[in-house]
Formats: structure tokens, C-alpha cells, sequence
RNA sequence: GCCCACGUAGCUCAGUCGGUAGAGCGUGUCCUUGGUAAGGACAAGGUCACGGGUUCGAAUCCCGUCGUGGGCUCCA
């Protein structure tokens, strides 16, 4: 056996070191930078402590903070030293699990006190104290036993039911200083490696996430070797904050919750109402063109329909009422109304695909706790459709979806999105070859559109699995968008036919699907996505007319006028004040365009434009620049159905 | 629904130890008629979310309800 291995690097460089080298002293071999920096390493694609002696050809990499790998080594261990900080603290504090997420770190603790923020700052500075201190992280490994016996001492059952859950022999457990933790590591070599920290809230969370468990009380944080990368992500925050489409729509009037009316209500004022009439108004458009039929359906039915569709047994949160000594539910979902519609008629196979369009407004009883801005509220409007197909159609249809869902993403300026397929969920109903295929359809669809994407598992719809569209927003944030869902049961339970060539009865396929998906989350999300600068297209004022004088005032009343002959939406400054203080309010109403008329704009039949975002742009005609502008009032053709 | 925090003028927020409230912005009136992000003066505006309780006295302390926020869980 010779004392040489060879390690293969990613780029499939070898590099012979001795038998028993430690991950580190290999990186150094690598170079003294990347030693420098590295958090842990990859052997045969394990992640392991720099520490780790090697003692076999491998192949090996070394993770900084700059992969994924060693950001969540690097958080980990902060959730560690934020445990041991806490411990040090508040010595009666149970420590549960502290996993690294997206963007840094939690920690659970049961405590008799949740923490508030203002403790936060204290366990920040402890946690830099331990930092300073370099303590060194070490991996024992104990039998079972012993490490119970440890929490036992601890009294930490959490620990015990996490060990006990544990299936080897054994159990790794991590120190640093006097803290000990059961974790499977890895983790930096040293405390002093994390540079960078910052505690962000406090929160309560359940153990192992399930309602039926103790609340625990939970800190984030995050944590980055260098400040600047750290301000980076607090700068983040903040671009969130400045965001918040709740903040905006107050700002810009668009909309309101009301505490004496009800919670997860809303109330659109004149501008959110508009804007969300333009963006309707575009979505019922691109469905007619692309095949749909406009079909309206009853907020009210009776629950018999929700027992055949299922809705009512699997507990569906929905609002129920009673007339006349029977019971109704306030529909929930659009698709009983589409299918009783369906029925009505007997259908051919040459009738299908049969594609039934809703702008349906729906109720859910939505747990208060759950309920944020429009992004979850209780009563909102769905883009709903149901196709209805054979199922030699199914995949033509589902790829018409996912193409449509494609352009009126990029309608509203929304570049990149993830998709997830979503399968079968705990509660749901209907054989499992029936979610099979149907899961096969979605992905066949998917495959044959070349997109890549992940599983959800157990995310599905209780009647079918879903394929979900999150869309990614100018800060990298991920929304949930368009779904499709592909479903088998409800045909099934609604006893629906279609005659088929063959003269016999066949069960159609049915897609539910919606694009914009909640109308009212995607305004939220939309919102946020533009910073309340909407495009020109579904901007509610488009154009602000500024007389800088009262001589002024008929001219721009006359300015107006031509550009609403146009279908602009224009609004006229007839206040007193400033132009200065026009132009500001302007601004911060976020309008796209402002012409500012004085004497001389008056005299000579011209505008000073000044554009949202560049600023003044000098004069021009009024006619030249309703030529200009004309062409930003109306969506993108690009990403509209082009009618034959 | 659960945990924690919060709720004061239309909005953003002060309000100390329990002694019945303040600012800025906005609004109204008047003055000002202005050239690319705030002209000036005066005024109006609050059952301190709501309902109980403790107290001589509650915006302030306690309980409940409603609502909001951060999470958990759930979801378009």
C-alpha cells in the first residue's frame, strides 16, 4: 500500500498527497488563498470538516463561502455560536435545531420567555465575544447511549428524540468552548472563521413545524466573512421594505383593508381599481384570443356540490350560509360552476377541447395569522379557466398554458421564472393510477417544452397534481404565479361524458389552470416587481398635465383633452403652489410622464416633457409627443396571441 | 389557528414615574402666480382600536375582543 493517494480535483486535476492528509493541508497544497478562505471540503462529493484526514483516492474540493456548500457550512456553524451565546445567557434556554436556510441561519430554543428583539443585541455581542475568542470546533463521535446520557443531563428531550430517531450506532457530536451540540456538521475549523454577524427577529416556530407541538421561540440571523457582502444583504432588506407593495399602495392610493369590515378584505380605491382593470382587461383579452370562452358562474351553491366535488369532506376552508333551511358555500374554487356548465349539454368529441374562462372571485377562510397585504388575503379574483379534453389533447393543451403562462409573464416584465411539479398530497382524493397519469401528463408537457424543473412532493391539489410557475421579481425574489393542474377525480365525480367517434361515452381530462393566478397577489407582487413605477400600459395616470400659471389652466385642460382622445389617462395640477412642488408631488405619485405648460409651451402649441426616472426632456409638439408615447400605451404585442 | 410584538390626528411618529395629548407631512382658508423634487401665514382635525377591570385619577397597569406586523402551519 503505497503512502501516496491521488485526490482529483473539479477540474480533474490530481494532486498526490500522503496517506491520512487533512482536507486542509490539502487545500494549502492548492494554494494558501483558498486555505485561507475555505470553510469545509467535498471528498467524493461528502461534505467534511477541513480537518478531516484523507485516507483514500478521492475525489475532492475545497468549499468556500462562495458555494452553496459553504455558505450553509458557514451558517451552521453561526447557529451554533448564536446557541452558544444564548446558552451563556439564558442558561435555562433548551437548544432544538439551528439549520443554515436560503439566506442565513435560525435557531429554536424552548424558553419559559420568548426572546424580544431587544435581547437580540445582547446575544449579538456575546456570539462576537466567542468569535473573538477563536474557538476551535471538534468532532467526537459517541455510542448512542452516552450521548444520551448527555442531554439526559442536559434535560434536553429534544436532543433525545432527535437521537433516538437517529439510525446508526453511533451519533457525531460538535464543541466549541463549553457548548456541545448533536449535529452532524460539518464546520468551520474555528468560531473566529465567521466574521460577520447580525441577528435579524425573533419568531415564534413549532417543534418539527407541526401545530400539534410546543412553541418555540426562534432567532434568525445571517452571518458573511466580509462587511460589505453583509451590508449587501441588509441593503436587500431594506430594497424590500422600500417595496412592500402594502407601503405603496397606501402611498399611491390604491387600496385599503378595513378592521370594522373585515380582515383579508380589500377595498380598491379609484387608481389600484384601475390598475387592476387594466390588468384584467389585458388577461380576459389574451384568454379570447387564445380560444377561451367567457363564462360566469354563481358566488353561491349549494353544499351538495361541494360533498360531490369533494371540497366539503376533505375540509376545505370555506364559508358556509344557510337559506331556507339549507346549506350553501360560498364557492371557494370556479370549477362546479364550469363543469354544471358542460353538463348542460352533450358533448361530442368534436366539441373539445372545450376551454371555459372565469374572472372568478372566490372566498377561503383563511387562518387570520396567514393573512398579508393582497398577497394572502380571504376574498380574491382568480384569471380561472377549465379545459376541458381528451386525452389525445391533454399535452397540446398543457403546453398552450405553459406557453400563454410564458408571455403574460413577460407582459408584465417578469424575466425568469422556476416551475415546480407538484405531486400527490396527504389529503386527497381519487386511485393512484389516476395520479399517476395524470402526473405523467404534466411532466410529458414539461419534457416535450424542454423546461427543467423540480418536484414538490406532496404539494399537489387535493383532486390532482399541479405543475407551479414562481416567478422571479427584479430582487431575485421567487412568487408563486400560474398553476396548472391536471385532474381526473373531479370528471369522475361529477359523472362527466363527451360521445366519442366511436359512439360510445368517454370521461374527459380537465385542466384547471389560472395565469395571473390570484388577481390580487399578483398586483401585490406586481407592485413590488415595479416599485409602484407601473409601465406606461397600466400606469392609472399616464400623463400629468402642470400649468406652471392660472393663465395656464385652459391650455392644459386643452392638452389633456387631446391626449384622452387618444385613450390616455391624463389628470390636470390645477392646485395652487409651486412648480417645484408640482413637479415633486408628480414624482412621488410615480406617473410616467408630466408636461409641464407655461407662457411659452402656450404660445407656441408645444409641451415640456419631463419622464419619470430621466427627468427634464425639453419641449416638443404635443402632436409629436403623442406620436412618441402612443406605442407604451399598450401591452407588448410581442407576448400577445396573434389573431388570425 | 398558534407564539411574540404592536395599535396615539388622513399618513409617519413623540408622549418620562399613572395626573384626560404633541410634531412633521397632508387637509381647509388667505397671501403668493411660480420654469423642473417642498413659497408663506393662519386654522381645523384625536372617546389615545374596542369592551371590561384596578385606581381619587388610565394613552400609560391588568383581562378580553378586533386589527396589524414578524414567524410557524397553510396557500392563489
Amino acid at each position: 500500500m503505497s503512502d501516496q493517494i491521488t485526490l482529483t480535483l473539479p477540474d480533474g486535476t490530481p494532486l498526490e498527497v500522503p496517506r491520512g492528509t487533512t482536507a486542509l493541508e490539502a487545500a494549502e497544497k492548492i494554494g494558501s488563498r483558498l486555505a485561507k478562505a475555505a470553510v469545509a471540503a467535498g471528498v467524493d462529493g461528502k461534505i467534511v470538516d477541513l480537518s478531516a484526514p484523507i485516507s483514500e483516492d478521492a475525489k475532492f474540493a475545497v468549499y468556500t463561502f462562495d458555494s452553496e456548500e459553504g455558505k450553509h457550512v458557514y451558517w451552521h456553524s453561526a447557529s451554533h455560536i448564536m446557541a452558544d451565546a444564548v446558552m451563556q445567557l439564558f442558561p435555562d434556554a433548551k437548544p432544538t435545531i439551528g439549520p443554515s436556510i436560503e439566506d442565513g441561519f435560525y435557531y429554536d430554543f424552548e424558553v419559559s420567555q420568548a426572546f424580544t428583539e431587544d435581547d437580540l443585541r445582547a446575544i449579538e455581542e456575546k456570539m462576537q465575544e466567542i468569535i473573538k475568542a477563536d474557538e476551535a470546533f471538534s468532532c467526537t463521535v459517541e455510542e448512542k447511549p452516552e450521548a444520551e446520557k448527555l442531554f439526559e443531563q442536559k434535560q434536553n428531550r429534544y436532543k433525545l428524540e432527535l437521537i433516538d430517531e437517529i439510525e446508526d450506532e453511533s451519533v457525531s457530536l460538535y464543541q466549541h468552548g463549553e457548548f456541545v451540540d448533536l449535529c452532524r456538521g460539518p464546520h468551520v475549523p474555528s468560531t473566529g472563521r465567521i466574521k460577520h454577524v447580525k441577528l435579524l427577529s425573533v419568531a415564534g416556530a413549532y417543534w418539527r413545524g407541526s401545530e400539534a407541538n410546543v412553541m418555540l421561540s426562534r432567532i434568525y440571523g445571517t452571518a458573511y466573512p466580509s462587511k460589505e457582502q453583509l451590508e449587501e444583504h441588509l441593503h436587500l432588506i431594506e430594497e424590500a421594505k422600500r417595496r412592500d407593495h402594502r407601503k405603496i399602495g397606501r402611498e399611491l392610493d390604491l387600496f385599503s383593508f378595513h378592521e370594522e369590515a373585515g380582515a383579508g378584505l380589500v377595498y380598491y380605491h379609484p387608481k389600484g381599481a384601475m390598475l387592476r382593470h387594466l390588468i384584467t382587461e389585458f388577461a380576459t383579452s389574451e384568454h379570447i384570443r387564445r380560444g377561451y370562452e367567457i363564462v360566469r358562474t354563481p358566488h353561491l351553491i349549494k353544499s351538495d356540490i361541494w360533498m360531490t366535488s369533494g371540497h366539503a369532506q376533505q375540509g376545505y376552508p370555506m364559508y358556509y350560509t344557510e337559506v331556507e333551511g339549507q346549506s350553501y358555500g360560498i364557492k371557494p374554487m370556479n370549477c362546479p360552476g364550469h363543469i354544471l356548465v358542460y353538463k348542460q349539454h352533450t358533448r361530442s368529441y368534436r366539441d373539445l377541447p372545450i376551454r371555459y374562462f372565469e374572472l372568478g372571485t372566490v372566498y377561503r377562510h383563511e387562518k387570520s395569522g396567514v393573512l398579508h397585504g393582497l398577497l394572502r388575503v380571504r376574498g380574491f379574483t382568480q384569471d380561472d379557466a377549465h379545459i376541458f379534453c381528451r386525452m389525445d389533447q391533454l399535452t397540446d393543451e398543457i403546453t398552450g398554458v405553459l406557453r400563454f403562462a410564458d408571455d403574460m409573464l413577460h407582459a408584465f416584465g417578469f424575466e425568469e421564472y422556476e416551475v415546480f411539479l407538484s405531486t400527490r398530497p396527504e389529503k386527497s382524493i381519487g386511485a393512484d393510477r389516476v395520479w399517476e397519469e395524470a402526473t405523467e401528463a404534466l411532466k410529458g408537457a414539461l419534457e416535450a417544452n424542454g423546461l427543467t424543473w423540480e418536484i414538490d412532493e406532496g404539494g399537489g391539489a387535493f383532486y390532482g397534481p399541479k405543475i407551479d410557475i414562481k416567478m422571479k421579481d427584479a430582487i431575485g425574489r421567487l412568487w408563486q404565479g400560474p398553476t396548472i393542474q391536471c385532474d381526473f377525480n373531479m370528471p369522475e365525480r361529477f359523472d362527466m361524458t363527451y360521445v366519442g367517434e366511436d359512439g360510445q361515452e368517454h370521461r374527459p381530462a380537465m385542466v384547471h389552470r389560472v395565469v395571473l393566478a390570484g388577481i390580487e397577489r399578483f398586483m401585490g407582487v406586481f407592485i413590488e416587481q415595479c416599485a409602484g413605477e407601473f409601465p406606461m400600459w397600466v400606469a392609472p395616470v399616464q400623463v400629468k398635465v402642470l400649468p406652471i400659471n392660472d393663465r395656464n389652466f385652459d391650455y392644459a385642460q386643452e392638452v389633456a383633452h387631446r391626449l384622452r382622445c387618444e385613450d390616455m389617462r391624463v389628470e390636470v395640477d390645477t392646485e395652487s403652489g409651486t412648480l417645484g412642488n408640482k413637479i415633486r408631488q408628480g414624482e412621488m405619485e410615480k406617473v410616467p410622464y408630466m408636461l409641464i405648460v407655461g407662457d411659452k409651451e402656450q404660445e407656441a402649441g408645444k409641451v415640456a416633457v419631463r419622464k419619470r426616472g430621466e427627468g427634464d426632456l425639453g419641449q416638443t409638439d404635443l402632436a409629436e409627443f403623442i406620436e412618441q408615447v402612443l406605442p407604451e400605451t399598450k401591452p407588448d404585442a410581442r407576448y400577445c396571441a396573434v389573431v388570425q
